[in-house]
DNA sequence: CGTCGAATTGACTATTATCAAACTAAGTGG
DNA sequence: CCACTTAGTTTGATAATAGTCAATTCGACG
């Protein structure tokens, strides 16, 4: 189950964390890097299928992922749940919900993860003397919702064929800025997961990485993916 | 095309607007409310089809709708768009982008509008002594995350019947809240818009809004609605 | 009254889902 | 250590849903 820890106080977090540059704290200024240093007090470690919130909870904290990586789903009342969200380290779960204060979405950890808490309460404390932190939480949800928006447009008007590959272009960019291979990876989720989030059945994602595997754009050997021929992805997923 | 409308300093806005109650100031105390009066200094005024902003265009202001009603989308390479929302009164638009600073979203009148223009500097200037402002745009964001996620809900995992009959209970609700009758309105959007929003054709949408009246659970005429089984729509749409 | 854009309806087609069977990899327990 | 599960994946055959193309119809507007 999900393991709270709690961070010594008054010792630096974010400025020393290899992570900075691609989580929050991205392209603050150094003056500021050091002022959120207390922004986050508590992690907590997460086995793989444990939940880090749950809809209806009470929302107190966004949740940074530090090593893993999470998935959020919303399910409605005939339970069909559909996942909105694969988050690799240095995104940001958790953003929805601030209307009512509650969390309306579940959030699962997809392997044994880590994530940093940034309690809201601290978030307002510590903008007061860092002005940017306020711009950087906007920037953050505004990423969330252009991703989203994104999404939106892939599901509104792209064809299967099409939605795999442009999320496989999207996994391997998103795992570039993570300094890892942006064409050579293992992807964490199963076919289910990846048709549930693109609104396709397994079956359909299954024959079409073997169909690309086929025609020469990929590579694939169960979760193990080698994009061969990015631009032919590209053409595919309407990002010619 | 558009037309910009200058404040006269100093004049009450948000306080005194009849909007004020759902829109961005919807929930703050009494207090703050008068503090926040200077933060719209502008507003635009739209005809039907008149652009509010372009993608690419650099972003300096959020858009409050004061009348009427908006569109965003997104284009992609290939020419193809996606509508990622329609905004009524007390909504706000422009919320993508900020993390380049800039637009990546096209918002078009979908009839003659006005928006207040919520520029972002002033938001920063305006919160230092109204430190619930913050909030309340965090809230509004996360709003926007919160209803993009049902709609990737309804694209990815709702048949086509469920799609439409989920929009219609959606205008119901967001027109109910304006004041106007839940069961009974007119759609500013046509049917190809809506097929787009859905990821339906426009064929689809006139098909089964015929089928809908057919079995009695609407009344349609253009783009007038009568909404008649609440329930019948809501078992349909999987709120059951 | 005629034109034009929007909506409806029908006939047919294509895409993707469903159902089913077989296969693989990775445990689990005798 | 090996047979036996089990969850995940692949592949095929068939069905259903929604798309495409085309012909009207409707309504608004000049």
């Amino acid at each position: 189950m999900a393991k709270r820890i709690r961070m010594k106080p008054d010792s630096p977090q974010c400025s020393t964390c290899m992570m900075a540059q691609v989580c929050l704290p991205a392209g603050l200024p150094e003056r500021e890097m050091t002022q959120i240093d207390q922004l986050v007090k508590e992690r907590v470690r997460l086995k793989k299928g444990d939940s880090l919130y749950q809809q209806g909870e009470s929302l107190e904290a966004l949740y940074s992922v530090r090593l893993g990586s999470v998935k959020t789903q919303l399910t409605d009342l005939s339970g069909q749940s559909q996942i909105t969200g694969f988050y690799l380290p240095g995104e940001v779960v958790g953003l929805d919900g601030m209307l009512e204060g509650q969390h309306n979405s579940n959030a699962l950890a997809m392997e044994d993860s880590e994530v940093c808490v940034i309690r809201l309460d601290d978030i307002d404390e510590i903008s007061r003397y860092a002005p940017s932190l306020q711009h950087q939480i906007r920037r953050i949800m505004s990423k969330e919702i252009s991703r989203s928006h994104h999404v939106l447009m892939a599901l509104g008007s792209l064809r299967s064929e099409a939605r795999v590959a442009a999320f496989l272009l999207n996994l391997s960019q998103r795992l570039a800025i993570l300094g890892y291979s942006s064409t050579d990876f293992v992807m964490r989720m199963s076919r289910e997961e990846i048709g549930n989030y693109l609104g396709l059945t397994l079956e359909t994602v299954s024959r079409l990485f073997s169909r690309f595997a086929r025609e020469g754009l990929i590579h694939i050997n169960q979760r193990e993916v080698k994009l061969l021929d990015l631009d032919a992805l590209k053409q595919l997923s309407g990002q010619a």
